[in-house]
RNA sequence: UGGGAGAUCGUUCAAUGGUAGGACAACGGACUCUGACUCCGUGAAUCAAGGUUCAAAUCCUUGUCUCCCAGCCA
């Protein structure tokens, strides 16, 4: 997966792992996984994870499992569960089989947690929530034991059994772990290892009414792996001392080491599942692959390619510090990769009409266009010239301003792969003043050339010929919010009202009329460019905008976007 | 407030007692049939104060700031 010529990434993860590798700790074992929960599609935060794990995996010859934790069926589903896999395939990563469940293990976990009441060490406590927590005490003041903490084993062993059984209402009682209510660490005050719930699982149906929780699953889901690092982020800290003890308690030998490391957060753009899913249910945007989404289904619609995101992941790095990562960097990377990558080709998306008065009403020429300036082996392709053209309606300026290279009165300008032309007169709507057309001449000596009396042409523009342009839609996105770091309360103020702008009525070249949906092209001078997935038609293209071109023009004239 | 973690260019990641470096962003310039790409260049940082040391981003002390934890979520 790693490109052979880039040096092997570091980190604080993989020094710890090389530590361990060098000593011979794992006997050379190194086993991780991913471990999302499926009630949400996965973001680019996740890849930062996927990339890190089953990147740690390839790198040491290890092995990484896909283990969905599905301990809360609330809100899981199998659509989750199958986009899931398909976006951690599409990124480029495998788990050769090591497909996992949290609910595979049920059985198993709840034996666990038998033993864990014939050791004494969890009860069954029957305080509601509320109670529970205020018997948790606060940060600074102990907690207090449930009066239900000192049930024999056996009346432990018959209520959990109940339990299971279905014998009482959702809430009636829980099981815990009996540790400590004074521990300064809030997460060991006698943590719930299991709630009763009447929600139907997508995999267990309703085969059971209780369910673990996370503290008591994971660890245990880890260890049964044989999981040597259970790679977590930062907010996963405080559970540590828990994992190991709940993993110290029940399963001997070698542990799996809990190392933590910070998540992602992206400027411009949102990434907690919460907001996520509200921008989906409450119709901010038209799905969880929404173009302007972070999701990895919205960037592989919008036309951002796996190793663009891949590079991304290993551009950002793996550290401890909190994060806030310029949006510029990963479209930076969309760039590089799709430079490389996209074939070129021409788009009009605001059309201007021109006409070369001098050149032969039904005559149409074909031009030999280089799919690629740098990489000749990409191949060319024809696209057709005649009288009548279209060019961007900001190419023609009628009062340019100074250093502007483009047509103009007076002015002389390269339409690209073609000739060059010169500007003779406009046609103004009397009503509105718009221009409606202008008028050029060209020069015929300058096809493949430059000008014979070697005057110097300063500016190149695109175009298409009328008769042979294809009508596309072009749907040009910007960053969803308008702000860097929106607002956790009421962030959807925060939203971009112009994240996305839809052009109806633009032209791309014949090449393009019946493209592949999901291919990247560069349209020149203007951006990356893809059909879209699910709108694109053969004859009927609609186009995304995966980014701009960088524009140092539009700094220079506009003095920003 | 108790506990846990973290502070290095605008951003992000390095430097593991020995020249503070890369990438992104910014800004200049060269090149150009894409105002793209590429190339060259510029500016820009060790949270603070003490201490140890020939030498400190790194070790010690004190302080400051930020993040996480009081779900029967993960």
């Amino acid at each position: 997966m790693t490109q052979p010529n880039n040096p092997p990434p570091t980190d604080f993860i993989r020094d710890f792992i090389e530590d361990d590798l060098r000593t011979n700790k794992n006997d050379g074992v190194v086993a991780v996984r991913f471990p999302p929960e499926p009630n949400g599609y996965i973001h680019i935060g996740h890849a930062k994870s996927v990339c890190l794990n089953f990147g740690i995996a390839a790198q040491y010859g290890g092995t990484c499992n896909l283990r969905m934790d599905d301990t809360d069926p609330a809100g899981e589903s199998l659509e989750y569960v199958e986009s899931i896999i398909h976006d951690i395939h599409w990124l480029g990563f495998d788990w050769q089989g090591r497909l996992f469940f949290a609910s595979d293990y049920f059985e198993q976990l709840y034996q666990f947690a038998v033993a864990l009441i014939k050791a004494g060490k969890a009860y069954v406590c029957s305080l509601n929530a509320e109670e529970t927590r205020e018997h948790r005490g606060s940060f600074t003041e102990a907690g207090t034991e449930s009066p239900y903490r000192k049930r024999s084993v056996e009346e432990n062993l018959d209520l959990f059994t109940r339990m299971r059984a279905g014998e009482f209402p959702d809430g009636a009682h829980v099981l815990r772990a009996k540790i400590d209510m004074a521990a300064s660490n809030i997460v060991m005050r006698d943590p719930i290892m299991y709630r009763i719930k009447r929600e139907p699982h997508f995999r267990t149906g309703t085969d059971w009414v209780i369910y673990p929780m996370y503290d008591f699953a994971h660890c245990l889901s880890d260890a049964l792996e044989g999981i040597t690092y259970s790679i977590c982020t930062l907010e996963f800290e405080n559970n540590r001392p828990l994992y190991d003890w709940f993993v110290e308690q029940l399963i001997p030998g070698r542990r799996p080491r809990q190392i933590e490391f910070a998540r992602l957060n992206v400027s411009y753009t949102v990434l907690s599942k919460r907001r996520l899913i509200e921008l989906v249910e409450k119709k901010y945007v038209s799905g969880w692959d929404d173009p302007r989404m972070p999701t990895v289904a919205g960037m592989r619609r919008r036309g951002y390619t796996p190793e663009a995101i891949r590079k991304f992941a290993a551009a950002i790095g793996v550290a401890k510090n909190d994060n806030l990562v310029d949006v510029a960097l990963l479209e930076h990377c969309v760039r590089e990769d799709l430079n490389e990558r996209a074939p070129r080709a021409m788009a009009v998306l605001r059309p201007l009409r021109v006409v070369i008065d001098n050149y032969p009403e039904n005559q149409v020429e074909e031009f030999e266009c280089p799919n690629h300036p740098q990489n000749p082996e990409m191949g060319t392709r024809k696209v057709p010239f005649s009288r009548v053209l279209y060019i961007e309606n900001d190419d023609f300026l009628e009062d340019p301003p100074k250093k502007y290279h483009r047509l103009g009165p007076g002015r002389e300008v390269r339409l690209r792969n073609a000739y060059v032309i010169r500007y003779e007169s406009m046609v103004k709507n009397e009503q509105t003043g718009q221009i409606e057309e202008i008028h050029c001449t060209y020069d015929p000596e300058t096809r493949n050339a430059p000008p014979a009396d070697g005057r110097k042409i300063p500016g190149v523009i695109h175009w298409i010929a009328a008769d042979h342009a294809v009508p596309a839609e072009v749907r040009l996105y910007d960053r969803l919010f308008r702000v860097p770091e929106p607002k956790d309360e009421n962030y959807t103020a925060d939203l971009n009202p112009d994240s996305l702008a839809i052009l109806a009525k633009c032209y791309v070249e014949a090449s393009l009329k019946d493209t592949i949906p999901g291919t990247g092209y560069q349209f020149e001078r203007l951006g990356y460019f893809c059909a879209d997935l699910k709108d694109s038609r053969p004859g009927k293209p609609v186009f995304n905008r995966i980014v701009p071109l960088r524009d140092s023009w539009a700094k220079i004239a506009g003095g920003g976007k």
